[in-house]
DNA sequence: TCAATTTATGACTTATGGTCATTAAAACGT
DNA sequence: ACGTTTTAATGACCATAAGTCATAAATTGA
């Protein structure tokens, strides 16, 4: 008999019913404001239950975060399909991670938050399933961009001297950097305080930036 | 009389010997373990006593964010000082924010933490000395960034087609995305999950990506 | 010396993450 | 169909920690 299994995707459903429930209340209402009481409430169960399902309101964030991942994971996919230059996807990329934390601005928070939280609180929930998944999401995240460009070496658009696996790292370290720094003052302009107070926009910033890595990475042969 | 004078003065030193009671305490037990009343038996005072000299809690870490900061500012400034071109200068830069994460590990540890508090919370203290003097001391430095490259076009070994304040402020953000990113994959090194698992060490990953900037920039006419 | 002012105190309030004994429901064997 | 066992859900309860405030001590100034 199929008991079982149902049960398990039942019990898999209540999960994801709980972590929708927890989003809308993060989402609206800011993830440090958010008890889980209110989510509890919003998801239309005790609280208790709430810890039936996630070791603790991290484990919670956590498997939110992994949403956020799975949906970017999938843009930077679809960038590899394309049919293009191993240095076009680089700059491809960049427009994905910039619009990403444009159009999904709350998951973009989450990628944020997730990533200031500090190790004692992390491990109690390390080897749990919401961790694992985010680590291994963040992971295929960095074997696309090395892919690009290892293709770009193959395809003669990026100098050969180049390691791809530790550009991905630079490329996306550098690149959400950035982001952060426009995420961090707000409204998506930056001031420069020197001389008089410029006004730079956040996608300008990013995308100069992108193109002065390009200039650096790029074979000049082609 | 100068008792008012002294009073201020008392009231400055009070305030001081909380911040490095609080100090000694958040890098002995770490940011989110330590509570105000494990602050206030180190200082030596009631609970009460601390929330006469800080608005909240949050007030407090900015405090010390702000000793970090000025520490930095001196380090970056001195680079200023030195009888080398703007370009060196960007090098220098990036030896020294890279030192200071690893010399100053504890308020960097501060820096990532303060940058990732949301508005929500920080509204409280925005107004307040810390906040104010923190966001000043961060301009400071983005300005001491913008004249290395001012100079560095001046004398030539940057090319003239860069705004300055925009280079600045590119290469902050994405040399602290790249420090953050050592940071959250602790232990100084970052494991590649591509192919093999190759690890970079954080240090090699940061000097080589400043290359790769330094490369991008320079007036090749030299 | 004493009233006025400033500074300090710590018990108390409140908020919230997390627990657990109890209850309800479902599954299962007969 | 019925009683037993197993699983799921509950919400009152606990522990912790930030922040408050009436009270007390100390300092100042006349």
């Amino acid at each position: 008999m199929g008991t079982a299994e149902r049960k398990e995707r039942e019990k898999e459903k209540r999960r994801n019913d709980i972590v929708d429930a927890a989003e809308r209340v993060f989402f609206l209402k800011g993830i440090d404001s958010t008890t889980m009481d209110d989510i509890a409430e919003a998801a239309e169960l005790s609280k208790g239950t709430l810890y039936l399902y996630f070791r603790n309101k991290l484990e919670l964030l956590a498997a939110i975060h992994h949403r956020g991942l799975t949906l970017l994971t999938a843009l930077i996919a679809e960038v590899l399909a394309r049919p293009i230059t191993g240095l076009e996807m680089v700059r491809a990329f960049s427009n994905t991670l910039e619009d990403f934390s444009k159009k999904n601005e709350n998951y973009y928070h989450f990628f944020v938050h997730m990533e200031s939280v500090d190790m004692a609180s992390l491990e109690p929930i390390m080897d749990g399933w919401a961790c694992q998944a985010c680590n291994q999401k963040g992971n295929e995240i960095i074997t696309y961009l090395t892919r690009a460009f290892q293709i770009g070496i193959q395809d003669g658009t990026i100098k050969d001297k180049f390691n791809p696996a530790m550009l991905a790292i630079q490329f996306l370290g550098a690149t959400r950097g950035l982001i952060q720094l426009s995420y961090f003052h707000r409204s998506g302009h930056i001031v420069a305080p020197s001389l008089e107070n410029i006004t730079f926009d956040a996608r300008d910033l990013l995308r100069n930036f992108n193109d002065l890595m390009i200039e650096a990475i790029k074979n000049e042969k082609i």
